[in-house]
DNA sequence: ACGGCGGCGATTGTTCCACAACTCTGTGGC
DNA sequence: GCCACAGAGTTGTGGAACAATCGCCGCCGT
């Protein structure tokens, strides 16, 4: 039944470990026991791993494995600089055209109809099933790739972020007025919002890591 | 003894055919036929494929093996648009900071340098070193990541330009004024010569294209 | 003729096994 | 204490085999 092939199964198992925080920053993913978790062969398992590396969740070093990265404050400057790059590039265009993805309006109802205590998973989701689905429609196959490969990072960003991303009703109203801008075609004003918000979403982030940026060593892996 | 691994070999020397023309549009990489071709194991061979279809040089089709892509108008304004949108933004930042990186300055020294009837390598090779001088310099590890993924394709754009890629001393010209802009610091004034110029290649190419990309409107990806 | 139906060869996807190449660790000599 | 070195464990690469899938071609009924 599935289409899909048994090493995109293997790297989805393992980028959703990653994003659920399963694989804390810092693990290692050793071949032969990852490769028997997942039930495939060492080198689907590689491929897998090939590509999570490729989308950035992961990091390779020649003859010494792969490992889930620790990030530093400079690397979500970084994830942002470029998601900030993107997204008001792919914002800008879709508020002049107008054209609006159904997706993104969808997924601003989700984050609305979202009670104060809704969980961590709840608001995230359909937190970046909206930049993506903005980006998705700004008609760019490259763009969207890209966004794609660092929208698993800023996810993972938002993983560590988790016990402070506490305020849905906040995100929901952020969000709610970005798309009014979008659909009111005025694109100074949806650009300048969606600035603001990247650069409180970043600065928020920021001052929750430097705890958690030190403390895990790098022997951490759990099963 | 280089450390280089046998995969990274067998990637390039596959990214060198694919840019030198060898392998032309539309052309298929049977992996029997080309791992014997390149003395490695079928395994390594599909990584080194992976990788290329990652850098976006190849594309891959389920069963059906990877073949160079048929580069229609809409991908080069893609590719350009993103290119766009990372040049710009990296010159904005280095002509504000004036931190000029030397690479880009010996590019262009090696741009003025050349004759008039310069051989195509010999100027589309320091024009590429110089614009990923500039993104290198531009202090964001995923962005240069992005733009190293995308120059790819902008060579492989340029392959297709060869024949008309043919007055070095204004190319030349062109990157010596924006070089001065950048060292004068001077950023409206870089940024305005980088999208001029970025423009007038894209242009450039589209004219050129049109011959080599009517026969198959394409877009394979449809799945 | 025409358009499905099914088999067949070729290519890709995945696994198992083996071994070389390399890193890491701990032990012993100095 | 420091260096060297052997040993264990992990990663990198190769070879062969088999399963899964695609494309093609001929067969057949209408």
């Amino acid at each position: 039944m599935p289409h899909i092939s048994t090493i995109e199964s293997a790297a989805s198992i393992l980028r959703r470990r990653i994003l659920d925080g399963a694989l804390g920053p810092g693990a290692r993913l050793p071949e032969e026991q990852t490769s028997a978790e997942l039930s495939v062969s060492r080198h689907t398992l590689r491929a897998a791993l090939r590509q999570l590396v490729a989308e950035g969740l992961l990091r390779h070093e020649p003859h010494r494995g792969v490992h889930v990265p620790i990030l530093t404050p400079a690397d979500v400057r970084d994830v942002f600089r470029l998601r900030r790059l993107i997204e008001l590039d792919a914002v800008e265009g879709i508020a002049i055209t107008g054209d609006v993805p159904r997706a993104a309006v969808e997924a601003v109802d989700g984050l609305v109809a979202l009670g104060r205590t809704a969980g961590w998973h709840e608001v995230v989701e359909p937190d970046l099933r909206f930049h993506s689905a903005l980006v998705d429609a700004a008609g760019s196959l490259r763009l969207a790739r890209t966004y794609a490969a660092i929208q698993a990072e800023i996810a993972y960003c938002l993983v560590q972020l988790r016990p402070h991303y506490d305020r849905p009703e906040q995100v929901a109203r952020e969000h709610r007025e970005l798309l009014d801008a979008i659909v009111a075609r005025n694109a100074a004003l949806a650009v300048e919002l969606m600035r603001t918000h990247l650069l409180d979403a970043e600065a928020h982030l920021l001052g929750a890591l430097p705890e958690s940026s030190r403390d895990r060593t790098l022997t951490t892996w759990k099963e």
